[in-house]
RNA sequence: CGGGGUGUAGCGCAGUUGGUAGCGCGCUUGGUUCGGGACCAAGAGGUCAUGGGUUCAAAUCCCGUCACUCCGACCA
């Protein structure tokens, strides 16, 4: 057991040459882990990614994950066009100013200048807005709770695989209601669902609270946010929750007939998460050797990888295997290319499978089989005979554990600052920084210029502290500093 | 949007003074192997990112464009 360890580490240098140092340029392992594992590839179009099967399949146990979890709330699928009348931005101005100068437009069609141009969506507030107006008349026919999965295309001018593109996949929820109280529960209960999700099935923590007036949407009353933190101790955007008032159903003329007779302005609400999440998996629990998957999200959780195949018997009970973990309900595959063990074993740590189990002439004879897991990197022998039992339940384990270490690794680089110095130390630290904000524009300015971060979410539940770290003057709420992607 | 880097076979790269397009890995076929990136043999694979220019001759020199990438500024 021991030997085979230093074996697994003697060949940590030559699988590097693979990939670059997570430590010393992680960005570079990002664009490396992500390519070298056909998550994706660069389409042809700038800013654009190609979703590959293997990264696809992420996304679709994403999806299934929280989709489940969305209708257990009596959230509806729908499904609204990809183009939208330019003039439906200009109703808003807030969110016309916001979106402006990233949205991408259709001028010409069918060979002809069209009369007005087309927006491709780069969120559809609008024209989900202008449908639910059409259709919502009474109180009765409220809450309107509806989500759709689709695509967003935004002109970035920076771009990164996943983490910002300019077309990506995404969930938006949009939702109408009588009450204004009843709107902002709504919007905490989604900020709550996304925590749940995030935790319990992508193992990452995440820390929510209220957004800055600077870093809320645009169009929003209140946006509450979900920040996780990634390897490199800068904060990502996991997901988002707006909360519009009466903004959007003002511009949008989306009324209803009260109990009393009145008309009524709905309170409106938008939630979403996109395929950045894959991203946040990937910054979130990688190592030198590449992805670690989550076993809740890993498109393969146990990875079969017969040892000298061709002697007699063995591929058969991979078979077996294989398929008894099937009907456990295991996403399990035996490897049978015709490649070295050794290289397989590498490539399918590089791609973040759970667990992989060897199974060669040896074990048979023993009735065992050798289980390595991808996220410690242990290697175990267990029996034959129980393995549709051991591996779900190591599946479980595997999946809790990675919270729990993500948490662990989160929690320690947490720091508070009572000062402008200590938020810059903190955060050149790689650190996440709370402090008291006195709730100005020119404190919080002044650390994105000094320190390059910014304000993430607001924790004021844990208590607010005195004075703001940066003027001084009394403060108003307790803030996360971090960089951030 | 500013600064740096790169673009030559699927991937990683070499290509000197302008003169027939190369190497390693991978790929195909056959054989031997198989418990941490196996080996032998024979093959296939190219509009040198792109558009122009200079020249008898351009991967190589000049001008433009595009894409990717890293570091900043702006945004999920």
């Amino acid at each position: 057991m021991e030997q085979k360890n230093q074996a697994v580490n003697s060949k940590d240098k030559q699988f590097v040459k693979d990939i670059a140092d997570i430590e010393e340029n992680f960005a570079q392992w990002y664009t490396d882990v992500v390519t070298k594992t056909e998550l994706v590839d660069y389409g042809p179009v700038k800013g654009t990614m190609v979703i590959r099967p293997y990264g696809y399949a992420i996304w679709e146990n994403i999806q299934r994950e929280m989709d489940a979890r969305f209708k257990a709330t009596g959230v509806k699928n729908a499904y609204f066009p990809l183009l939208i009348p330019m003039s439906y931005f200009t109703k808003e101005a807030e969110h016309v100013e916001g979106f402006a100068p990233e949205v991408a437009v259709v001028t010409h069609a069918g060979g002809a200048k069209l009369d007005e141009p087309l927006a491709i969506r780069p969120t559809s507030e609008t024209v989900i807005g202008t449908m639910y107006s059409k259709w919502i008349q009474s109180y009765r026919d409220l809450p309107v709770l509806m989500n759709q999965w689709c695509n967003v295309m935004r002109w970035e001018k920076t771009t990164r695989p996943f983490l910002r593109t300019s077309e990506f996949l995404w969930q938006e929820g949009h939702t109408v209601h009588a009450s204004e109280e009843e709107a902002m529960e709504e919007t905490m209960n989604k900020l709550a669902l996304y925590k749940e999700f995030a935790e319990n099935v992508l193992a990452i923590p995440v820390l929510c609270g209220r957004k800055t007036e600077k870093e809320k949407f645009a169009g929003a009353v209140a946006t509450f946010g979900m920040e996780a933190m990634m390897l490199d101790g800068k904060s990502l955007q996991a997901g988002t929750s707006h909360y519009f008032g009466q903004n959007f159903s003002k511009a949008f003329d989306i009324k209803y007939l009260d109990k009393d007779g009145t008309l009524k302005y709905g309170y409106t609400t938008s939630w979403g998460t996109s395929t950045r999440m894959i991203g946040a998996v990937i910054m979130a629990h990688g190592d030198k050797r590449g992805l670690v998957l989550p076993p809740l999200v890993a498109p393969i959780q146990a990875i079969i990888i017969p040892v000298a195949a061709h002697k007699g018997g063995v591929i058969e009970k991979c078979g077996e295997v294989e398929t008894l973990l099937k009907k456990a309900g295991v996403r399990a595959e035996t490897d049978v290319r015709d490649m070295s063990p050794g290289w397989k074993f590498n490539e399918w740590e590089m791609k973040g499978v759970p667990i992989r189990i060897e199974i060669g002439p040896r074990d048979i004879e023993n009735g065992v089989a050798v289980v390595m897991r991808r996220d410690t990197l242990e290697k175990t022998t267990i029996a034959l005979g129980d393995i549709e039992k051991t591996v779900p339940e190591l599946l479980k384990t595997i999946q809790k554990d990675m919270l729990e270490s993500s948490r662990a690794k989160r929690d320690a680089k947490i720091v508070e600052a009572d000062s402008l110095d200590g938020i810059i130390a903190g955060v050149e630290g790689k650190n996440f920084v709370k402090a008291g904000w006195c709730g100005c524009r020119e404190c919080e300015d002044k650390v994105k210029e000094v320190g390059q971060a910014t304000a993430r979410v607001m924790c004021d539940d844990e208590g607010v502290p005195e004075k703001c770290a940066i003027c001084g003057k009394p403060a108003k709420h307790k803030v996360i500093f971090a960089r951030a992607y």
